[in-house]
DNA sequence: CAACATATCTAATATGCATTAGATATTTAT
DNA sequence: ATAAATATCTAATGCATATTAGATATGTTG
């Protein structure tokens, strides 16, 4: 019989976290079972439930991670990086950002594309989560005073672009789903080059 | 008691892709049952098993499906379509033909953008099918002709081009699943003009 | 060291599901 | 109209699973 361990709740729900990023970024929500998280922690079914309450807990559990974790502007703001003045920050240099530090995070950002997907389905606990993305990154990325290349205003101009964007980023992720080894960084910024060229963003980037 | 209604083998597998097709697009091949789809096609679910075998055997009947009906360069080059001269088919032509073909068939674009991610599951049953695409298509690809603009090879080249043309559409396809009613074909232009851009590709789109 | 709180387990329950076996109805050909 | 072929059904099987109930062990605090 195995010897009973006890740890504290923070270090099993971290635990529980990361078995659970990593076996739903590979298999979905709907590919794999609590016994087979418990099983990579180690421990039993009901085990898990202790802490997740249900099956739909446990993702709960990773949104709010993902929604933590996930480069934000007013994370970028503050890192002082060229482009990042709280003032005037400037939306490529952001993105550039934003890339990177997914691109730090292969087993989030796994999550994240899979997730996404699977969520279409309208009775997938994230649904409404992630039909609302959109939007709601928009209304988000609006509070800030973007610097643009002169004659370009925000909401005239810049929605084509954001989504433009992050549509890149959904595929080139896909691809990263199949061939984990290719550079996130790199492959984006052959499109960045496209979408804010110069010499329109010089200046803004 | 249902009367019991008796259908020609052909039609009968129409019904069952379609159904099939039109449940797996939205809630993925772990997402359902045979049930499901025997509830939509109005029969038993050991009605749907003396067609299809098993539930994988479902899988195959519609990757077929996609596999046939996907609009291929042979397609293309027999469209008469500008740029489709079969001696010297062009690229972005050709492009644009595909995403018009995949506009005009939402359905089985969403299926294949679903299965795509859900497939990256190593014990999926497409796993291997989608692992092997990326250099299948590009293999494929490269049978053909293309005329390219001056200085530029197609081994040497047109890797990135084409790599990042399918990122993009993969990217699309993505949005396209959380809004159907956005236009592909416009959207695809965007990226089209930037990827391909004046007065390089003038005489090569 | 005693007692409490709780993390964890084993066992049980109920449900959904893919698949199989065998019966029945419907079409088609003679 | 009868018979063969087969499409379709009902019923049964067995497995995986989420969840619950109740027992037990472990850490912590006084």
């Amino acid at each position: 019989m195995a010897s009973r361990t006890r740890k504290t709740p923070e270090t099993r729900r971290a635990e529980i976290t990361r078995a659970a990023a990593h076996l739903i970024s590979r298999h979905g929500y709907n590919g794999i079972s609590l016994k087979d998280v418990a099983d990579l922690v180690g421990m039993s079914q009901p085990g898990i439930l202790h802490y997740v309450g249900s099956k739909e807990g446990l993702l709960s559990l990773l949104v709010t991670d993902i929604y933590d974790v996930n480069g934000t502007p007013e994370e970028f703001v503050q890192t002082g990086l060229p482009g990042s003045d709280p003032t005037h920050p400037r939306l490529p240099a952001y993105f550039d950002y934003l890339v990177e530090h997914n691109a730090g995070r292969p087993e989030l950002t796994r999550l994240y594309t899979v997730l996404q997907t699977e969520a279409i389905a309208p009775n997938h606990p994230l649904h409404d989560y992630f039909i609302r993305r959109p939007d709601s990154v928009w209304e988000h990325y609006s509070a800030f005073p973007w610097k643009l290349p002169d004659g370009l205003e925000w909401e005239r101009d810049m929605r084509d672009y954001v989504r433009m964007s992050l549509e890149v980023m959904d595929g080139i992720q896909i691809r990263l789903l199949r061939k984990p080894e290719i550079d996130y960084v790199q492959e984006w910024r052959r499109f960045g080059n496209l979408l804010f060229p110069s010499p329109t963003w010089d200046d803004c980037r």
